[in-house]
DNA sequence: ACAATATATTGACGCTTGTCTATATATATG
DNA sequence: CATATATATAGACAAGCGTCAATATATTGT
């Protein structure tokens, strides 16, 4: 999971090297599982979001599994986070999922 | 993964439903594959492609593997296949690429 | 009918992943 | 300082997934 700002052309225009085929798909897998799904959506929706105040009670899934979510959003570059006392606040980073729409093709 | 041509509103305007993030995750993890995302892509550059003739080489894996991802690419309704003799040609499915990648906001 | 070829299916194997409980770490408050 | 609370980590477990070799099915050509 490296840190780019751009990625892959368009899927549909040219065959995808196997390397960015390999980038593209773990970016994807991120997206795969209706947990994180929810998560990224709540945050974005709330354009700012505390794990346990706001995300832990609404997804139905322990505290350690939200985090660990939440680390895998993080480490995909989706989300930002900052800890705030004793708190550590989410938010969206929506150029990288628009790198991700673009690859789809529109 | 059902036979839908609209689904979900853009993952960061609203919270998603726990079922809107189950359709889209499994969408997404069709896409979370290297060899499912080459096969698409190969597809998608050639217009057309058939199995063996052209997608089983420059692959590198073995022909049970690519008959598998494409038929699970066919099933996520992401390719098209029509039986031509001896031979299966798989054409893209543009249109539900595009459904995901509104679902990612722009 | 037979041989060759394109594709699909079966069953097995190892690896990854999502989840949990238990526990550790950090921060605020009494 | 002690307690409560927010978050992260570790370890375990079951389920799912990608791959392959072997085999089955279908279609063409001789």
């Amino acid at each position: 999971m490296q840190t780019v700002t751009e990625c892959c052309a368009p899927l549909l225009d040219e065959p995808l090297a196997a390397e960015e085929a390999n980038r593209l798909g773990e970016w994807f897998g991120v997206l795969a599982d209706p947990t994180r799904l929810r998560l990224l959506s709540l945050i974005a929706a709330a354009g700012e979001a505390c794990a346990a105040c706001d995300l832990v009670e609404p997804l139905g899934v322990s505290q350690p599994t939200v985090s660990h979510h939440l680390k895998v959003l993080r480490t995909a570059g989706l989300v930002d986070s900052e800890k705030r006392g004793r708190w550590v606040y989410y938010r969206p980073v929506p150029e990288r999922l628009a790198i991700l729409s673009r690859a789809l093709g529109s």
